[in-house]
RNA sequence: GCCUCCGUAGCUCAGUGGAUAGAGCACCGGACUUCUAAUCCGAUGGUCGCAGGUUCGAAUCCUGCCGGGGGCGCCA
């Protein structure tokens, strides 16, 4: 800009942008940061893209700290700290600690993070347990980013998978074979049992008494299961919804009233019809069936305006791809009552967790009773392996897990690698004590000049805008990976440069300033791994 | 038919318009009297599905095609 202003540069100050993007080159030849402002001004001022450079070039180089500033192929702008400024870094993180990588201030927006959301009629499998780690990471990560976030769960305990479930109850509690359209599975004679064992007398009772007994206690006795398997994988949500009360409250008629002034439902065929087809939907979606019963969609009517009445600004919902074909209705929906959809409504799409044995795909069904569970995969991996191998990847990948791979081969999972980083910075730091080397003696960031130390600190300085994109896209893999970064430019440094001293030799202001820089790597990687919900272990 | 996700090294996957496309696993060869070798160093490995287009620049954006997953109810 201030070339412009000098008038070395004939360009529309309009036309420079006012945030110019800086980026940390992905080549270490190319500097700390690097930019390409010098390409995309070059036509616009009608100038070589090196001549634009240069002049941007004159100015960079007379900011402290910057040691060289290098024009590169077309017009690239590479900018070189000096080791003194970079390292400057390693002190600012172990002061700023655990709120290192977290926004300075709030952003005062209100985020209703809605994921997993199983039904109760079974555990939570394979898929559930997908969301749960992603979701819950996503909860942290913008909570860093400075959203204040609500995790809730949306218990589908209304309707006629209920009757089926409670049915299912029933028929195994009385030693009949699973209905037609039941639910089997071990779970479901385990559930039985329970009930049976809470109320005395129940078989004596009424059969449709019994079924009415099976579907309250079952329900109940599931939610407790499901909510334990979450708590024991370190997923807590805020709110449990129950789709039961918004039928009790009289919240969907209410909602489908709401629907019906702003003039967006109609009568047809003696059902009630909402005009999601206005909104971008493939069809109208009926909200109250022809039979008076109000349809599926009416409970997410109802539901959505609810969050919305609690006063988010964001609801965001996590769905699997086999209900993606909702995301149009959903959307239409938002529309209809006068929202914005892609702000106030946001739907994320994961793709499913598909179970493989010996190389082929097992269909798993919850109705045939060949799901893998939750909790059967902690029980083979541990928690922080599950998690971190369900968020490590971009949702929008499909992962097959193979059990017994899976276990055979726990140790290659990379969570084990960055947990193995951290636990070596705490060893490290343990050693440094022992050895008298003391981070309050000496911080000197001229002496950083190693090139694992240049590249550990680049790494370092780029955890706040990773959790921030992370944040912003709602991708949490991105810290995973970013995480595999960091513990590996670790482990080179760690290899290369020592902290404390070797047997005889005197302690000095470069140990001591390497301190600084392990201790600060421990907290971004324990940081991070806190974001991901997966444990940072002092030794392994 | 329509919607949506995917196609990148032998395998599993990163890479939201930038420079020579990366990592792990697998395979081959090295480094442990060690601040923990769950680590590090080196080597091998590519028509980024195909064809056009936009751009100074495309794995990335647009269009079409090929191949695969998922979805398209007055079920919940």
């Amino acid at each position: 800009m201030s070339a412009v202003q000098a008038g070395e540069l004939s360009l529309d100050p309009a036309d420079v942008p006012a945030e110019v993007r800086v980026e940390r080159p992905k080549n270490r030849d190319h500097g700390d940061w690097a930019t390409s402002v010098a390409l995309q001004l070059a036509k616009r001022a009608g100038r070589a893209p090196r001549e634009v450079a240069a002049l941007v070039q004159e100015r960079l180089v007379r900011v402290p700290g910057v040691k060289a500033v290098d024009i590169a192929g077309p017009g690239f702008l590479n900018v070189t700290l000096d080791a003194a400024a970079a390292g400057e870094l390693a002190r600012s993180i172990v002061e700023a600690g655990a709120a290192y990588g977290t926004a300075a201030e709030p952003t005062g927006e209100k985020v209703n993070l809605e994921f997993v959301s199983a039904n109760p009629t079974g555990p939570i499998h394979l898929g559930g347990t997908r969301w749960a780690a992603v979701g819950d990471s996503l909860a942290r990560i913008l909570t860093a980013a400075g959203a204040e976030v609500t995790r809730e769960y949306y218990f589908n305990d209304h309707g006629a998978q209920i009757d089926r479930f409670a049915r299912s109850l029933l028929a195994a509690a009385h030693g009949e074979p699973t209905p037609e359209d039941g639910y089997g599975g071990a779970y479901i004679g385990e559930i039985a049992q329970q009930v049976l064992a809470r109320v005395p007398g129940l078989p004596q009772q009424p059969r449709e008494q019994q079924q009415e007994t099976f579907r309250r206690e079952g329900v109940e006795l599931m939610f407790a299961e499901i909510k334990e398997s979450l708590a024991g994988f370190g997923v807590e949500f805020d709110v449990y919804f129950h789709e039961d009360s918004l039928h009790a409250s009289g919240a969907v008629e209410r909602a489908v009233a709401r629907l019906r002034e702003l003039g967006r439902v109609y009568e047809a065929d003696g059902a009630t019809w909402l005009r999601t087809s206005d909104f971008g939907d493939d069809k109208d979606r009926v909200v109250v069936k022809s039979d008076g019963q109000p349809a599926y969609i009416s409970g997410d009517l109802a539901y959505y305006l609810d969050k919305r009445e609690r006063g988010f600004d964001r609801c965001v919902l996590m769905l699997g791809a086999d209900h993606h074909g909702y995301v149009g209705r959903m959307m239409a929906m938002c529309a209809a009552f006068g929202d914005e959809p892609g702000r106030n409504l946001e739907i994320l799409i994961g793709q499913m967790v598909n179970l493989v044995k010996d190389g082929t795909p097992v269909r798993m069904s919850k109705r045939a009773g060949t799901v893998v569970t939750l909790e059967d995969l902690v029980e083979q991996v541990g928690v922080d392996a599950a998690r971190y191998s369900l968020v490590r990847s971009s949702v929008d990948t499909p992962i097959d897990v193979d059990l017994d791979l899976l276990v055979k081969r726990s140790n290659d999972n990379p969570v084990y690698y960055v947990q193995y980083a951290h636990a070596r910075t705490a060893n490290v730091a343990v050693n440094a004590a022992a050895a008298g080397v003391r981070r309050e003696d000496a911080f000197d960031p001229a002496l950083l000049t190693d090139e694992t130390e240049s590249l550990l600190l680049a790494a370092l300085a780029e955890f706040p805008s990773v959790v921030a994109r992370a944040g912003e896209l709602r991708e949490p893999h991105r810290l995973a990976r970013y995480l595999e970064e960091l513990a590996g430019r670790f482990h080179k440094f760690y290899d290369a440069c020592r902290v404390t001293p070797r047997a005889g030799e005197e302690v000095t202001d470069v140990h001591r300033t390497r301190l600084w820089v392990n201790d600060a790597t421990r907290q971004v990687l324990a940081n991070g791994l806190g974001l991901l919900g997966v444990g940072a272990p002092e030794r392994m």
